[in-house]
DNA sequence: TAGTAGTGGGGTAATTGGGGGT
DNA sequence: CATGTCCCAATTACCCCACTAC
């Protein structure tokens, strides 16, 4: 077996889109303003990380039990 | 372990793809689009060097926030 | 030598990027 | 100011089969 070097699992835009309920357009304007970090692919797609996208999901703002 | 002189780390299609989260395809159209330099094994398959796959990973330019 | 997984090549559908407007 | 939608062009993903890698 190779032995593989560490890798970011990443995501793609559509996986992001469809975890935060929103437009993939979005996640570009959200990559564009600078709120996620962006990983260009050599033909300029973008690959979001996924340890970013969970972080911000339960670390950004306080979840409350009826919100 | 056998004798192996000083050689570049190579990465095979597979690597190279999960890596940038793509399709092995993908990276297979990089390297005959020459944005990814290409080492031929004797039977035609491509290897790729580790460390050009994670020098294009980083980004020669920091990216900043806002694109 | 045989078997399984990965790869190359070609073609087609889906996704993405970018700009503009609601 | 942030999001969703329409446009078009480029990039990417998935389909086939034959050959290579191990």
């Amino acid at each position: 077996m190779h032995n593989a070097p560490t890798v970011e699992p990443l995501l793609t835009p559509a996986e992001v889109a469809t975890i935060f309920r929103v437009d993939p357009k979005t996640v570009t304007r959200w990559a564009k303003a600078g709120k996620l970090t962006s990983i260009r692919t050599l033909g300029g797609h973008r690959r979001y990380k996924e340890s970013e996208v969970r972080a911000l999901l339960s670390g950004s703002t306080q979840q409350k039990s009826g919100e």
